[in-house]
DNA sequence: CACTTTACTGCAATTTTTCGCAATAACGTT
DNA sequence: AACGTTATTGCGAAAAATTGCAGTAAAGTG
């Protein structure tokens, strides 16, 4: 399982939060699929296995996973969707014409943070972001 | 008022939308006061000067202004803020430490787009983005 | 100005998300 | 292993946001 490598386990509870099934339910659930999820899959995916879980309990998961950097959210053409923190950051292009997506590195970003960061002092740490443009092949037309 | 300067009746016209005093009032509410502002704010004044506009409305008017990039929104911290669009697009740095707020223009983003647009033919045109980070206060401690 | 088309609005109902609180259970301590 | 503290859950209710639809009115035409 993907998340087991961050060791969620200890992280959760060396900041005195409590390791709860429900909490690795939702995070089992986060990872299943690998990529970007909606709320309603999770829920899904959740209750198959648990089915007393509560939806209230899912949005609170999910933000709380959210602040421990172990899940990552993104709003992406009006949509909410989650997915597992992997150890190095990355990014999403969406085409506001043809939709398509493009993942890209963290590394890809770094020439504007120096930029920032000389000039404002402030550093930049942004772990999901999603840019829209024009893919090449609708840029071309 | 700020956003005559981008023409928006001709704007909407020209697509074949129409122009109702609901999407001026709406636009005007999200001029005044001139920074961001949250949907709540917009409804207070919109309904200051016509009280029967419904909320639906706004909430439509809104996602419809934010189409044809009259108005620009950010989720930060939790909160979703509405902006008028203006000439030049800006962005938004967010100290997760102390709050802090800064912004800056497009032009710093520039050497990430440059490499972006190298390596995937992709030309990003993001127009309202939020990095989180650490300001140089923060930084120091 | 009268007329036609159909984009847009207001309203009510749904759906989604958040919230308060009493009951539960995680986990450090004994 | 039993106990105590209190973080977390489930539940019901409230609040926020979305949707379908019938009525309204913007704007082009003559
Ligand atoms: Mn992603
Ligand atoms: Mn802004
Ligand atoms: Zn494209
Ligand atoms: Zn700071």
């Amino acid at each position: 399982m993907t998340h087991h490598t961050l060791d969620y386990a200890n992280r959760i509870r060396q900041q005195g939060y409590r390791l709860t099934p429900q909490r690795e339910l939702v995070l089992d659930a986060v990872c299943e699929g690998g990529g970007h999820t909606s709320f309603d899959e999770i829920q899904r995916r959740v209750q198959a296995r648990a089915p007393a879980v509560n939806r209230s309990t899912i949005y609170r998961t999910l933000e709380f996973l959210e602040k421990l950097n172990l899940v990552v959210v993104a709003h992406i053409e009006g949509r909410t969707l989650y997915e597992i923190a992997h150890a190095r950051p990355h990014h999403h292009l969406i085409c506001s014409r043809c939709g398509a997506e493009i993942e890209i590195d963290e590394t890809m970003l770094t020439p504007a943070y120096d930029r920032i960061a000389e000039r404002t002092g402030f550093v930049v740490h942004a772990d999901h972001l999603v840019l829209s443009g024009l893919c090449g092949e609708c840029n071309a037309k």
